[in-house]
DNA sequence: TGTAATAACTGATATATATCATATATTAAA
DNA sequence: TTTAATATATGATATATATCAGTTATTACA
């Protein structure tokens, strides 16, 4: 039995920490391994969640279309998160859409193990509570900063997060390859306007690319950037 | 005894209503009630809250300085909202301020009284969370307008949005009346740019105004305007 | 392995919105 | 009440970003 829960170091990062032995079991029994590749959905906006999915590895997106076709990405994913309990707590349809960035492997935890546990160890319900917190200040964040900052200094910071949550590999280029077009639904722009910027970026020596790899060079200078300078 | 929380209907708005009679009585207890002139701040970003807020009577909004003093409002609370409790929660520093809109009657409430009954009452941390769950979800809705949306289309959407949480008065004006440059920093817009499309709205008979005050006129055309059309 | 499909890129131009300047109305204060 | 301070309003202009059109590079796939 190597993929039990009992022995999944991922929760330690989540609310799942907050279970106790008995619980971790139940959900250990009832939770179901699934493979997400590279380009799939985990669910999509205004389907109603089942369960909650424990990442373990691979990242995804959260994001919202618009009428016009156009897509806004609200939050990446890390390893180690739950996604979907939004939706399961408020017993509501899920408001975003989740989609694998890479290949990534979750656990499907269904609902009522969710709930009943919510319902019966608070220390399980203040855990989520404060992660959601977590998120909710992120989100305010966002919202400010896509008022009172340029695509410019949205892109630097942009930069700056994904070097500082998901790293680099040995040649100094992100660990994170997004596309052109997911840079510009994360910062909110039209994607010819972000590639000029990341052109720009790159005459600049702020950072380099190869293809779609690119590669953080001045973080300080980016993150001042990022902050108005 | 008049202004027991035993008593208060506001309670029913929100997640004390979770609360059993001897937990509301240690509320009771400890609340102080507060009047808060229109103008003033309830807390400011980057403040420590020792407890959360009760709001029994008037508008106030949340919102966030940038380094170059624009400010935008991530959102109005309600009556009957509770403030704070993200900040009590995650045992952080507030990230936005709260600054009355109107003349506001508000109960504070301990943070240790909140987060003892957090941990013995899953119940209430059960309803917090379905109330931090609907926050969420409207930020992240408000993440999508501001990068979807034109200020035009925004503006709309607020217009509407007031009318419906807040109504309006016998001669048909919001009862909510905001400033000029509250409304820019809610539609995150410059308050010239702002202006000048109350005046074209009013120009095409969408509205009407009086001073300060703001009238819905065309509710319908208003909301499809907002939805693009 | 070659060809189609898709993504990345660049240029020209249009447009929404910001900024600066200034006038007028409204509110607060002396 | 009169003056000062502040909020509202409008015009002219600048600027960031979107849109449209087209080219080159990558990736997928038959």
């Amino acid at each position: 039995m190597e993929n039990r829960c009992e022995n999944c170091i991922i929760r330690q990062f989540n609310s799942l920490r907050a279970l106790n032995k008995d619980e971790l079991k139940k959900v250990s029994d009832s939770k179901i391994s699934k493979k997400i590749k590279r380009g799939e959905a985990l669910f999509i906006e205004g389907q109603k969640l089942d369960g909650v999915f424990c990442v373990r590895e691979g990242v995804s997106k959260l994001s919202k279309l618009s009428s016009n076709g156009k897509e806004q990405i609200v939050k990446l994913t890390n390893r180690g998160e739950i996604m979907g309990q939004r939706s399961v707590i408020a017993e509501d349809f899920t408001n975003l859409s989740a989609t694998a960035i890479n290949d990534m492997e979750v656990c499907f935890i269904p609902k009522e193990i969710i709930t009943n546990t919510l319902n019966s160890n608070p220390y399980f319900s203040l855990e989520v509570l404060r992660h959601m917190a977590h998120d909710l200040k992120e989100a305010d964040d966002v919202i400010v900063n896509m008022s009172q900052k340029t695509v410019k200094q949205r892109l630097a910071e942009a930069f700056v997060y994904l070097k500082k949550n998901y790293g680099d590999d040995e040649e100094g280029f992100l660990s994170l390859t997004l596309s052109r077009d997911d840079y510009a639904n994360i910062v909110g722009a039209a994607t010819e306007s972000l590639i000029r910027m990341i052109s720009e970026f790159k005459k600049k020596g702020l950072i380099k690319t190869e293809g779609k790899k690119i590669g953080i060079v001045e973080e300080e200078t980016l993150q001042e950037l990022a902050d108005g300078f």
